[in-house]
DNA sequence: ACGATGATTATGACCAAC
DNA sequence: AGTTGGTCATAATCATCG
């Protein structure tokens, strides 16, 4: 079902997609690639602005309007312009705001009051719903909808907005992770809006799928989430979100069901609770199927429990305490004789995994509470900052860790003989009272993928030694999930973290810098900062559901033109992917361009190096399903006078690239930067070429540091392999102009990768 | 063809329950 | 204290009628 609102607010699909493809007998060679990258660094909304066939002539213009608004800093008119939102915004006075947008095709008079005020009273509106993402969102008042009169919860005084220093500040200042706007906590296991949570509540189980009006790769924010259900949708899965957590009928059912009991309860007050010939008339839910049970645990949570007594603690910053005194047990919030008393009616079942989890999720999670609460209540201090580290590594090593805050259900039977098993293994509860666990422990928040051989503790690890090498993936996904939210939660909320990494605001040279006095340990600004990595590229992976790429994707015998389409898909994303960086945005429109046009390639072929399966000698992605792989004998349809060269480059350059770099995604994303950091010498400007040095030099000490952290002194054999690597790199992008000339149907191949590989 | 009206749908915010 | 679904208000579109 589509929605009829989500449609008429949506922009002009093919507005948007004239603008974002261009036109093609308006671009030629250099100038074609800036409006090309133009198009694609301009988002969705700022096509916008008029409605009108976008000419490469007149986009130029709308883009230096676009680009004005762009370069003013959005706070300060935001809050001034959006104060007035408090007040509900009535059809007709808004209607008297803007008597010349009073047009059925006009995209923005059918939006809420709440987008329509802000975009129509100042350009920098668009320049604050731009900044939005939730990687420039810096803090809970910079959202364009936080003062709207819809979200009123949002319209605090501009000094209580993002006032870090007491909880409910840091509360507020959450960041949806789907669309960036102000989130309000965890939701189906990833931290969200409010809106957010409804939309996956409404839709994440709906049988039939949304359709994309764009290309597939709408970029979510709080203003355009609404302009692309499939691709919102899509975003929610991707950032972690599960449908399985959604209340099936049955649990509703009993949902229902208890609540009715409650009220018949309440209304009976005089009653006797314990009188047994009173329960069953009381309650229409059998004792024995309390709904109480696992109203808050849905069966993937916590595997399904069978019959016994349960410990329910609502959360981990509470009942995860009482749990480890059995004395306190009997402070549970829930009435005597549902929480710790009764079976669980049958939800799923569990096994010998999920028990395991479940005993180590204990220890986990209060080593996680524990360092959390040191951490709000000294915030931003190394100390604070290192134990929520350390448990987050433990954590890590782990794996099993339920990523959830939420409750944890087991008998304690279980539970005691869980916990027995845990202790007597290597993994000692570290964090409950300051031991750091295993000798061979590295406190670290970014350890190392699980098929990361790590030098230091020779290729084995924590979980493996625990013999729990079959505990699923899924768990390692939820950890990752769970511990970028709680780190950046608890970033975010430090007072002392203004200076981070990259985001020209008071970055101290000094934030980043080898030899800490924490030894290899990272601190608060590098933690931040491979956060802002890590989020810049959360979308390089997200599935291709649909579109002229994705059929490019499935053929099996891919041409030339199909190899360019697949492409296409990266080299957008890695626009994408840079616009989301504070340090890229610092620079001038014309450095960015010069970064990308020199860069692009170079990242390219990194990414390719990491995509690339020696097994199958081919390249695999996960924007969709395995089997369509990319051989790499494709090298042999194109240009016979450089392929072998190129092909001989390549794997040159894969075996030159560690096995754990090139599986280590953070890593990789870092090299990536440092690529892209790397081109100054097209920039013209004297102060974008000191900004990319800079940034330049600080990805490569980040990245060092990164590689320290998991590998301490080991990490100087990636240094001293790293430049020759990229010198590598570098004569393959010198060589790789003329790679598809006379192999491409120029009319079949997507402009962006055209203006990077002379295909006549 | 046009405007008025009610129904339908999607969204977002708030809230109670647990 | 955190997470869930329920509920309501709002906005936009569609269908129908005069």
């Amino acid at each position: 079902m589509t929605s009829p609102r989500a449609s008429a607010e949506k922009p002009s699909a093919e507005s948007v997609d004239n603008a974002a493809s261009g036109s093609s007998s308006a671009r030629v060679d250099s100038s074609g690639l800036v409006n090309e990258i133009r198009c694609l660094v301009a988002s969705k909304e700022e096509m916008e602005l008029d409605k009108v066939a976008v000419t490469s002539r007149q986009y130029k213009m709308q883009f230096a309007r676009v680009m004005e608004t762009l370069n003013e800093p959005p706070e300060e008119k935001v809050i001034k312009e959006e104060r007035p939102g408090l007040l509900p915004v009535s059809p007709s006075s808004s209607e008297d705001d803007e008597p010349q947008m009073n047009t059925p095709e006009d995209p923005v008079i059918h939006s809420p009051p709440s987008l329509r005020a802000p975009v129509l009273g100042s350009p920098t509106s668009i320049a604050a719903a731009l900044h939005n993402s939730p990687l420039n969102q810096g803090g809970y008042g910079q959202s364009p909808t936080g003062c709207d009169g819809e979200n009123r919860t949002s319209c605090e005084s501009p000094g209580s907005a993002g006032d870090a220093t007491d909880p409910e500040g840091r509360r507020r200042q959450k960041t949806c992770r789907v669309c960036g706007d102000h989130a309000t906590g965890y939701n189906f296991n990833v931290i969200t809006c409010e809106s957010c949570k409804a939309f996956f509540r409404r839709n994440a189980l709906r049988p039939k799928e949304f359709k994309c009006p764009y290309s597939e790769d709408c970029d979510i924010n709080s203003v355009s989430r609404r302009f692309c259900q499939k691709c919102r949708l899509r975003k929610c899965f991707s950032v972690g979100m599960k449908k399985e957590w959604i209340l099936n009928e049955e649990q509703l059912r009993r949902r229902k069901n208890s609540r009715l009991n409650n009220m018949a309860n309440q209304q009976r007050p005089l009653q006797n609770p314990h009188d047994p010939s009173m329960k069953n008339i009381s309650s229409p839910v059998s004792v024995l199927t309390s709904p109480q049970m696992s109203l808050h645990s849905p069966p993937s949570r916590h595997g399904g429990l069978s019959m016994g007594p349960i410990v329910s603690p609502p959360s981990v910053t509470t009942s995860a305490f009482s749990l480890l005194s059995p004395t306190d047990s009997s402070n549970s919030d829930s009435p005597p004789g549902q929480n710790r008393c009764g079976p669980l009616g049958g939800i799923g079942h569990h096994s010998s995994t999920d028990s395991y989890d479940s005993a180590l999720l204990l220890q986990q999670r209060l080593q996680l509470a524990q360092a959390r609460q040191a951490a709000v209540q000294s915030m931003g201090s190394p100390q604070s900052m290192l134990q929520l580290s350390q448990a987050a590594a433990a954590a890590n090593r782990g794996v099993t860790v339920d990523p959830l805050r939420g409750r944890v259900m087991m008998s304690i039977d279980e539970y005691q003989s869980l916990m027995q098993m845990a202790q007597s293994s290597n993994l000692s509860p570290m964090g409950l009272n300051g031991d750091q666990g295993s000798p061979d422990y590295k406190p670290n928040v970014f350890s190392p993928p699980m098929n990361m051989t790590s030098p230091l503790n020779g290729g084995s690890n924590g979980l493996a030694e625990l013999g729990a090498g079959h505990i699923k993936h899924e768990f390692d996904e939820r950890l990752k999930n769970y511990l970028d939210g709680a780190i950046n939660d608890e970033l975010n909320g430090s007072p002392d973290l203004a200076a981070v990494f990259g985001n020209g605001n008071g970055k101290k040279d000094d934030d980043i810098h080898p030899g800490d006095k924490l030894s290899f340990q990272l601190n608060t600004a590098e933690l931040r900062a491979l956060d802002n990595v890590r989020e810049a590229f959360s979308g390089m992976n997200e599935t291709l559901d649909s579109g002229k790429q994705r059929e490019s994707f499935m053929k099996n015998n891919k041409t030339p033109t199909d190899i360019m389409n697949i492409m296409d898909i990266t080299m957008r994303r890695l626009v994408k992917m840079s616009k989301k960086l504070p340090a890229f945005n610092e620079l001038s429109n014309e450095g960015k361009f010069a970064l990308l046009k020199g860069g692009m390639v170079e990242m390219l072929t990194v990414r390719g190096v990491t995509r690339y399966d020696a097994s199958s000698n081919s390249w695999k992605t996960p924007v969709v399903p395995d089997q369509y792989n990319v051989p790499v004998s494709m090298f042999d349809q194109l240009n016979m006078d450089c392929r072998d060269e190129q092909k001989h480059r390549f794997m040159q350059f894969v075996s030159a690239l560690h096995e754990d770099l090139r599986k280590n995604e953070l890593a990789i994303s870092l090299i990536m930067l440092i690529v892209l950091f790397s081109h100054r010498d097209n920039v013209n400007s004297p102060n974008d070429r000191i900004l990319i040095d800079k940034h330049h030099r600080d990805y490569s000490a980040l990245l060092f540091r990164y590689l320290e952290s998991l590998y301490g002194e080991d990490a100087r054999k990636f240094q001293e392999i790293l430049p020759r690597a990229l010198e590598l790199l570098h004569v393959i992008s010198d060589h790789s102009i003329t790679l598809f000339m006379g192999t491409v149907k120029t009319e079949e191949a997507e402009p962006l990768p055209r203006e990077f590989f002379k295909t006549d």
